[in-house]
DNA sequence: AATGAATGAGAATTCATTCAT
DNA sequence: TATGAATGAATTCTCATTCAT
């Protein structure tokens, strides 16, 4: 039973765990999480070897949160830029409602140390999520032939993880802000259809007059 | 004259600087900077007010090589397949040839504190340059009309950082080879090829009749 | 009832408790002492007050092993120089049944803090034992009589605490390896003989006619 | 020059260290140790790697102390009665006017981590110094030939080892009180006569009308 | 009585910054 | 002006001790 205690203080931990690495990346101090925690420094260590181990527990904490997200969403796919719309939609959503878990994912990357460990074990998920869909799109005729599925995804999720950053590091906020105007943040459904007209047809001009009714009307 | 001396000396310190903030962010260590410069942290002091002061110092140094590599390509820019495929290209010539910079790009996002100051000198370059591009692009009936063209330069700069990062930093390479296979550091045309498709047509598959001119005019 | 129980447990965990401080040192952490003997902490606090309270129970439950061991032996002393081997016969299969015990002794020693207190509990025992037994030799004429007893049992002690030493502690054990051959901890009864010899004319060369009856009478 | 000052000042931080190691072993705090020096942290670890590094430092100083003091009286070596009594009277000496090296020298022994390497680094002055001495009193007849060297050497630095700790170290000063009465601490040559007598036939009492004038008279 | 999770003071170590030379 | 040794505040991690269950 003290276990099942332990459980509940352990979410707790991680969750202040993510807030302060979200904000303060690796320069986080664990006294600070736990005073935020309200508990104390032994307790961490209690349950992780050392603040790697508790980074790398706040890391995959905040991660199965955004993959159960986008597993939510993913069953009601149907042609590829309402699917995309459903991602977008999803991100934006999630960035709103967990900025801390998106900032997260930010600071994972900063680390040289075990970057290729990290990136399977956080871009597995994703990347083979997103190139089987595009394949499967480029099979049943959605998505044209001629682009590598893989970079497709690719360059997809380039897109997306740049507008997560964009929705919740301070840094990009302003950035997004200095190319979307001040109110950019608050204007999703407004960004989520530019950004699919750019996905669709970003350089193509000579071809607007394609009609996909992305949604709007 | 000794203004002289201190000049060249001080490059090299910023070259440091940077390859070390690169490396380590800011646990980078002024005196492995200055032991790298074959110098001694007094001057760093000497020159800059403390650390966050010599980092700026860095950045701006790592910028404007930057901004002068793309200042020279995009001079010739004519139809927006080939301003693109010029920026990419040089993206790919500059993170090759100095992935501290890059690197050093990347770092600066990390820090909540100065958000909004950093992005506005460090933004404003590219973010002017592509806005105002697009711009005329759109005036000249060359993109379509009915793109935000502010975001439109967000979505574009969005694909060129992260391809960026992707040739430089630890955690994206790992990530690229992930989509694009463990080779695919070294197919730098193919990469600009895709992308330039990506854009062009994202989830566009029926209007696949579209002429892909990819740059051979 | 509960007591009896207790009183079993007890005795493992001052058994746990001697191996670990003969380990560790005052090093050795109470968790480890009680998961070794697989018990709680908070046992440990239930019968002593904190950690040096149980210390020196284990001390004292060292200790009086060691001293049932000599008394055992010591009853049937006839000869001083069989009683000398006795008791280094005795210390050896100590040495070698009770390792931990013997390392435990030279444990409380390091402390500065109670050196007064635990001399007089723990030295008083055998130095009562070897002071009477040589008084009372000297009395019978088998020991010269010039010699102070006291020192005579302190110079005797010496050489048998260090011959423990170095039979059971770390560092001891390299040492005799250093001055007797590698295999010197396997060869008991050269080491007690050699050491009899030692004791009997160190330095007294020109009576080599002296009969040496290391003990066969 | 600086250089110059550093040495000076690291003999210093070296024998506050000595102080610290020998009253507190490895619990003694390197703050305090910097503090009794007059000194920061930091300094210490310009020079050493860490606690470990400077604790071995330590003992290498307290260690070439004793070997000097040991060397100087050594040339003057002749009958090994005489020998032992001058190595006698220096470690009274010694100890008497270095109480810190002689109690380091015990705190050395309590690690069992690094015990082969230190033994041979440690012992292997003095092991050498007295194996030699006693092979070479046996070839000149003035040892018994019938002793293993190396055992004897053992026994009498055995001798001289509880000697020194009971000198310096706050247990085996009581200890030493014990067996000696409680001012045996001011009877050094007391002390000296006695240890030669039981050197020279411990157990030879038959052969008491042996008459070599220790020294007195 | 027994448990063992939680506490938090304490110790090692790092590194930006200063300042005597 | 340049140096780099010295400083010491700040941070990680440990473990004796407590106390709710």
């Amino acid at each position: 039973m003290l276990k099942k205690l332990s459980e509940e203080k352990l979410n707790e931990l991680l969750e202040c765990g993510i807030s302060e690495f979200a904000e303060h990346g690796d320069r986080a101090k664990l006294c600070d999480i736990a005073k935020r925690a309200d508990m104390s420094v032994g307790v961490i260590y209690k349950y992780y070897a050392d603040k790697d181990a508790f980074f790398l527990a706040c890391v995959r904490h905040s991660l199965s949160a955004l993959e159960n997200a986008l597993n939510e969403m993913t069953a009601k796919a149907d042609k590829p830029i309402n699917y995309a719309r459903t991602i977008i939609k999803t991100l934006q959503y999630f960035s709103a409602t967990h900025p801390d878990y998106a900032r997260m994912y930010y600071r994972i990357t900063e680390s040289s140390e075990n970057a290729a460990e990290f990136a399977e074990e956080i871009e597995g998920f994703t990347s083979r999520l997103y190139t089987q869909f595009i394949t499967a799109a480029q099979e049943s005729g959605d998505i044209r032939q001629d682009i590598d599925p893989g970079l497709f995804a690719f360059f997809f999720d380039n897109l997306l993880m740049m507008l997560q950053f964009s929705y919740c590091c301070p840094y990009y906020k302003e950035r997004f802000k200095m190319y979307g105007g001040s109110d950019i943040l608050t204007k999703d459904d407004y960004v989520t259809e530019q950004l699919l007209k750019f996905m669709e047809s970003a350089f193509t001009f000579e071809h607007a007059d394609i009609r996909h009714r992305n949604g709007e009307k």
